[in-house]
DNA sequence: CATTACGTTTACGTTAACGTAAACTTTGGA
DNA sequence: TCCAAAGTTTACGTTAACGTAAACGTAATG
């Protein structure tokens, strides 16, 4: 369970270069050990890159990925900081609920518009048909 | 029903500035009428801009908003088109499936976070009404 | 008739998110 | 022992997606 990677080993599980796990750190973003110079990253770094790489296919910045990742990092201390912790996941989740509508909408636009080309070749295949006899 | 649009007007209401609206355009993704110098813009150029919007927002480049929107632009000739223009939306239709895996799994995680966030809150509450005794 | 609001083109500036190259160290094999 | 693979830092280059500014046209308005 608490395996570690390298950096290289982790560019090609997420199928990224070195230099930009190394961005991200200089973001931020992750904070690996080091043995030495060299970088050692554990199944929590992995979890981190996994999330900012999520946050981006989503169509965050990294910035924007920084807060979610600082929120899931933050110590929760006393009630107050849970409190403004719970606020700030709502406002984030509202981002996310924000992107599923416009997911929504473009799928049932694409899917309208699939299914009318669908019923126009079926129209032509049958005037074909027809013409064939 | 077929009312047209300034600039200025199309960018209050979406939030964005006419620059933008006009580099939109010098990437081939709109392409209104002039009357003179000025731009006029259709309810279809509208609906163009919304959808380049909506992709923007899920993370798509203007290059891939580009590829959407002359597929659906595009004239539905022969049946040979056709098909290949099924073939086209379903790759792109993949692209909002896998967006919206990442969605679910983000909203999930989130959900879970903040449900072990509310446990814990109520926990020290519930502390604090014993210590008050 | 001058100002204000809106439009235009042209062109250079900016920022995020890396790519790329150079120069160097460390390390496990043949 | 020497080489190749993988790591490091530093630093400059690149691209998308606009921002910003200048210089100009036009139309309505006080």
């Amino acid at each position: 369970m608490d395996r570690t990677y390298s950096i290289s080993e982790l560019a090609r599980e997420f199928d990224i270069t070195p230099r930009t796990i190394r961005y991200y750190e200089a973001e931020g973003l992750i904070a690996p050990l080091r043995e030495g110079q060299k970088r050692i990253y554990s199944a929590r770094d992995r979890v981190r890159l996994a999330l900012v790489l999520r946050g981006k296919r989503l169509g965050f910045s990294l910035a924007e990925a920084k807060e979610v990742i600082d929120l899931y990092a933050a110590p929760q201390g006393e009630a107050g900081q849970l409190r403004t912790m719970l606020e700030k996941l709502d406002e984030k989740r509202a981002l996310l609920e924000e992107k599923r509508r416009d997911l929504e909408i473009s799928l049932a636009n694409m899917d309208s518009y699939a299914e009318r080309c669908r019923e126009r070749l079926a129209a032509l295949e049958a005037a074909e048909r027809t013409a064939a006899e």
